[in-house]
DNA sequence: CCGAATCCTTTCCGATACTG
DNA sequence: CAGTATCGGAAAGGATTCGG
């Protein structure tokens, strides 16, 4: 971001309007580690809703970082997997992620100090 | 993410449900070049409204990522800096910058062509 | 200059039901 | 198993106005 101009923030910015919600960044994370099933991603991040996976996975896709490929068997299966463009994210995701497990406990506690101390005066 | 049980996704699920919005990590990445007023921040983010960045800047603040000093001068000035656990996560946050920097033209690419293959069937 | 408050529209997203 | 379709509440977010 050491630009002159703004052309890192600006494409900083389109590519966080994309994958800077809740899921996408965490699936790549899940990815990393291989292929997937869609159920399989499904057991691995519980808290996401059928629909919001399918929704997520298919801009992932549409983005060129995840590749879907149908078997087209009986039962149905799907396997998701990183492109070579989604390869390319997995270091900066994975450190990303690597420091969220270190911190997390931090950024909670800062939460609950700055609840408090704005609480009080309700 | 190479944990056996799920603490992993759970911590990263977790920090994504705060900075993981469309203005937190870019916040992150432009307070990385230094302390920032408001004002400055809104010319170098032209495309967030006021409220946003005011909102976001609290969350920030709420998860001590950022601190938020107050010159009661006239006019008033604001001034906001990282906090040593925002230092922390400049680099993590300045790597997916890069990273956006570098491929936003092949993500593009591939966003248009998969529209093109999508849209004629309807 | 910084930001709080209100209003209002848009988008998100979970629940549910249904298909191949 | 892996989706799609639809609905309704919740949340995000822009525009505007007011205040210290």
């Amino acid at each position: 971001m050491h630009d002159p101009d703004s052309f890192g923030c600006r494409a900083f910015t389109a590519v966080l309007q994309r994958i800077g919600d809740k899921w996408s960044l965490l699936i790549v994370s899940v990815l990393a580690d291989g292929p997937k099933r869609f159920s399989e991603l499904r057991r691995e991040i519980p808290s996401i809703s059928q629909r919001m996976l399918t929704l997520t996975l298919r801009g992932l896709e549409r983005d060129g970082l995840v590749s879907r490929t149908v078997t087209p068997s009986i039962p149905p299966r799907v396997d998701y997997e990183l492109t070579q463009l989604g390869q390319s994210l997995r270091k900066p995701v994975c450190a990303l992620a690597e420091w969220a497990m270190a911190n997390i406990d931090v950024i909670h506690t800062s939460q609950t100090r700055f609840d408090r101390a704005n609480g009080e005066k309700v």
